[in-house]
DNA sequence: AAGTGGTCTAGACCACGGC
DNA sequence: CCGTGGTCTAGACCACTTC
């Protein structure tokens, strides 16, 4: 049976959405209680099994608290903890508008060690796009991605000014984005790079490198992002 | 009913122990197929949704990688993802033995910007912990802990040379973590932190200030570590 | 076709919090 | 005491991968 035949969406996402939808628009605002697994369960018409797999993804992301014996609040408006989201999304998740300068957009093949990170042949042809971001006129972070050519070749046409690239990917080319490790760490931004982010020599800015895995097992992209960070900062929440 | 009287260990979590005990030895490598849902439910004898629930945990750790329809395999051997791990526990997991010179312990009540990130008055008493993290000689992570002095007050005389102050707060204070919101950015290693972690001024270091919780809601502890991070990186996964 | 993970049901008991 | 989340059962069907 289950309720999910209208349409694809499994129900505890559409629970999760509803439930997001709700925060966005401020119906619940934080510390407000959540409506209780068996609350939802009679909304929704699913089982508490179901309803409490939407609430535990809803803690994962910050979303709301959950506590034992007295329920579940939203939370304070923290950013979306550990979840794989692109530039633009984050932006328009706090009502901005996404800022972009597309620096470069080609296709390359010898770049060795991203083909490696993508675990592709050494000379594989990759397509690489570098990307400066704004928030208004200044420039906060410097994003290069590469993908597989053999697959995505056509990304180097896409309009990358105003379309975001995981838009592009998930509704162009049917990808089904899964997860993203990343590798954090510090260093200086130095030449060209400190030019660009409009920073001295030598000052520090955040490194991330990423490598984003589709649902099919496929590694779909690597993107290293140099980031100062007086103004973004990284979220982060580990679980005991 | 339910197979968690002999111990108050949930099932899932033996499950996972188990899995992990086996990859730890290595009777598990990378690559290998971890037994499927309905194995584990038959072994351990729990139903086929416990099964699974241990088999996600251990996939949001990173420890494991499930592919529908195909099987569930260790992981290629990363780092714990998002979990909640000490120093210490970072070290010992990886066989090493940890290091660590205390720059100071004792208690303080001026710090009114970390008793506010605590959730305390401004004026509150804290316990204040410092501490040099070494590989070897070489210094690599500055960080310092403050824990509300009302419940923590004789940590300042812990044996912190050897102990872990996880599991002096976890076995001696009856402590039960739950997890950590971290925020990350890169900053300039400046004066004596140069001096300490023995880089030159101005040299970027990776910036993590952690708040952390207990199960009871309460906040625990708040740390801010400096890393060198040629050699310690900050993996995270996230998803989508 | 057989096996796997992903979703889901319709209940159950427990531990805990707040009244 | 009642309501909450945490754990658990014993099944089910589906989508997917592999052979």
């Amino acid at each position: 049976m289950s309720s999910n035949h209208r349409n694809g969406t499994p129900a505890y996402q559409r629970i999760q959405n509803a439930i997001r939808k709700r925060i966005e628009l401020a119906h619940l605002r934080p510390g407000d209680t959540v409506p209780s697994e068996r609350e939802l369960a009679k909304i929704h018409k699913v089982s508490l099994m179901t309803a409490r797999h939407a609430l535990v993804g809803l803690e994962r992301e910050g979303l709301v608290e959950r506590r034992r014996g007295s329920g579940t609040f939203v939370a304070a408006p923290k950013i979306h903890f550990n979840k794989l989201m692109s530039y633009s999304e984050h932006m328009s998740s706090r009502g901005l508008t996404p800022r972009s300068r597309v620096l470069l957009s080609k296709i390359i093949d010898s770049e060795p060690e991203v083909a490696a990170r993508l675990g592709l042949p050494p000379t594989s042809a990759l397509v690489k796009i570098e990307r400066l971001r704004l928030t208004g006129e200044e420039p906060f972070a410097l994003e290069t991605c590469h993908l597989p050519a053999a697959d995505f070749a056509q990304v180097v046409n896409a309009p990358l000014g105003r379309a975001s690239l995981f838009a592009t990917l998930e509704h162009e080319h049917g990808v089904e984005l899964a997860y993203a490790d990343e590798e954090v760490d510090a260093t200086a931004a130095e030449g060209r790079v400190a030019e660009l982010l409009e920073v001295k020599q030598g000052y520090p800015v955040l490194r991330i490198r990423q490598v984003i895995y589709s649902t099919k097992v496929k590694t779909i992209m690597y993107v290293i992002g140099l980031y100062r960070s007086e103004h973004h900062r990284l979220m982060i929440r580990r679980f005991r």
